[in-house]
DNA sequence: ATGCAATTGCGAAGCATTTGCAAGAAGCGA
DNA sequence: TCGCTTCTTGCAAATGCTTCGCAATTGCAT
């Protein structure tokens, strides 16, 4: 109950009213630490109550987007992918061929978002690194340097 | 006529054709140097040629893509954004108060990406660098601090 | 100049995401 | 606990960006 009471607190913090289709999202977020899409969080939400509606994951998405409990990434230049926020900021590396997500810490982007505020001006509030390639297995596997892919 | 020709060999490269579209959208595209999208490709190339479809845009937008003569940018986390390829690698700061976007470089990541390379054994083809937040102008003019935003 | 394959324009289709609205809950206060 | 008010949901229709099918054009190699 203690994340549970972190969510409800949050949500009236905002005037906001924790339902079960928001815990039952956040649920399955914080449960698959993956990437998901829309699309597969309500499948897994679906599982445990079928009446959940698209419209309601993508409405609850957008309000833990705001209440920074969740983030969305592009990572393949497509649709979007969210997950449940954790400690410290991590970034992603896409496989070009297999798809797979990898994430890193870079401890290196803090200095370049504070070399941008100081010559710029700007006050830096989010950073996304998004780096893609070939993994270690496509690479052997296939020899991955071609055009081939997409 | 350097550079059309330019244009015409990389195209003949891969069996494609130089076309008086293709050469209005990368012209447009090197002309005004920003991140334009879509539409406004196409309303600044049917300036020049008012019969050019939506649809060719796109088409000669994932060919000069495929060429690797344009990167494409999801900014916004919105729709995409397009720019000629030019030297070097650069990355983006947008404002999410105006708006605007503020290109820079960072060799840092270039060293990111070396040490991702050697701990994971990844071979990293691209990178995309997006930091956010509010530019000098928007904080001085709102203190820019408030969850106001969107 | 001629022919064939690549390309275009058009409208329609396709996705992912958003929205309008009436019915359904959450949670405050009595 | 019961009501009432307001926030939420489901549904389906709408939207916005992007892609596709197909017949008509057009580049360009010969």
């Amino acid at each position: 109950m203690t994340q549970e009471g972190h969510l409800t607190k949050a949500l009236h913090a905002s005037g906001r009213r924790l339902t079960r289709q928001r815990r039952l999202v956040m649920e399955v977020l914080e449960e698959s630490r993956g990437h998901l899409d829309a699309e597969t969080i309500h499948d897994l939400v679906k599982a445990r109550d079928p009446r959940i509606s698209l419209a309601t994951v993508y409405r609850t998405l957008a309000v833990l987007k705001e209440m920074r409990l969740v983030e969305e990434h592009r990572l393949g230049e497509e649709h979007g992918h969210y997950e449940a926020v954790r400690e410290g900021p991590h970034y992603h590396f896409t496989c070009l061929s297999c798809g797979k997500v990898i994430e890193f810490d870079a401890p290196l982007v803090t200095q370049v978002e504070q070399e941008l505020s100081e010559r710029e001006g700007v006050r830096v509030i989010g950073a996304h690194l998004h780096l893609s390639g070939y993994c270690a297995q496509c690479q052997t596997e296939a020899g991955g340097q071609s055009d081939s892919e997409r």
